[in-house]
DNA sequence: GAAGTTCTAGTGACCGTTCGGAAAAGATAG
DNA sequence: CTATCTTTTCCGAACGGTCACTAGAACTTC
């Protein structure tokens, strides 16, 4: 824990390249593994020495937790106010959300492979509880969306459960295969997932 | 590599206690994480002592290769007899196999964590080609029965690509969320699955 | 000169792996 | 059944290396 700037104009840079050390170790831990990325391996990365990192960040774990936190609270954000769109009907809703969702797993999918991978940490520590709070409300938001949109005759499904936890299996896969210049976009994708939900009524 | 038994008995013996130690690994891998996990953790789980451990396993990677190599081998014998299967329909053929399939990621779900963790250098080291391969096979019986599904009318989608990923995804997804005291078994996760695909038939 | 930034050079802990030999189990012979 | 030899199993102690993290000095900017 670095003594931070106090004038305001350098605590605006100083946050800038924090974030940038953040971004940079989103990406070595998605493509290579958390505990396989060492400061060192970040510290090349940076341009910054291994000491000089710790001017930005307080420890390794620090950079997981600011990593995962970054990424469900947009997500969240974006969530809750499309549920709230009284202007749409639940299925455009669910369908505007999608989306959003996959754009959003797709920009940050460095970040979401490091989610994913370090699992076991975000599920036991108590230390991540808001994180695992944010997860749960947004399967929340998700599930009235599915129970709205099959009240509303534009969903037809028979488990929701189930259809709930395909929708997440899908869309938070789509980090391992995504190709920037590959042959799928984020369009394509959510429209091919919305389309398994809503077959019924095209 | 330690000098393997050569009478036929005791051969079999240490085969028995060599999978006893792969099997622990897995569950601790998939629980803890493969890099969190140390030999010392595994030889508290297996009883043995640290040293003793490499007698029936040359490295912590090797764990990992064997761990790895015995999910999907199995797998795609099941995927590829299925396939072949020409007494039952395109359909039939894919409900079966997902039925299997679930089955299997639901067994083997520790190691499936694990396969899903250390993807960073399953994908990259040559060593892991023979893996990878089975797994491009299984897509591909897994393309064809959807294909064939759809010329049969049993299914009906519009972007067969976008499917697979989502088929592969939700599938893949399912050791994540599974208890094997929850309240979705086997049977109605690969059915609610199978009725994301096929709902235009019922 | 004060505040902020970066570097150099450690330090201690942990971890995978090795190795020699003890202990145990099995085979062989009397 | 006992004694001896061989094979197999397991242990305990150590080694080399890596890694996260720290302390303090040097440098830069204002």
């Amino acid at each position: 824990m670095p003594s931070l700037p106090t004038k305001p104009a350098l605590r605006e840079r100083y946050d800038r390249r924090q974030e940038e050390v953040v971004d940079a170790a989103a990406e070595l831990f998605g493509a290579n593994g958390f505990q396989a990325t060492s400061m060192a391996d970040l510290s090349s990365a940076t341009g910054l020495t291994v000491g000089g990192l710790y001017h930005y960040v307080g420890s390794k774990d620090e950079l997981l937790f600011r990593i995962c936190h970054g990424l469900m609270e947009p997500l969240l954000d974006h969530a809750r106010a499309i549920a709230a769109d009284g202007s749409l009907t639940p299925g455009e809703r669910l369908r505007a959300l999608l989306g959003e969702w996959v754009g959003h797993v797709i920009a940050r999918r460095h970040s979401m492979l490091v989610f994913g991978q370090e699992r076991h940490v975000i599920e036991r520590e108590p230390r991540w509880r808001e994180i695992r709070r944010a997860r749960k409300e947004f399967e929340r938001v998700l599930d009235d969306l599915l129970e709205q949109g099959r009240a509303s005759g534009e969903l037809s499904y028979d488990d929701r459960a189930v259809t709930l936890l395909a929708l997440l299996g899908m869309v938070n896969h789509v980090p391992q295969w995504y190709r920037p210049r590959g042959p799928l976009g984020p369009d394509e994708i959510a429209d091919g997932y919305w389309r398994l939900l809503a077959r019924a009524g095209s």
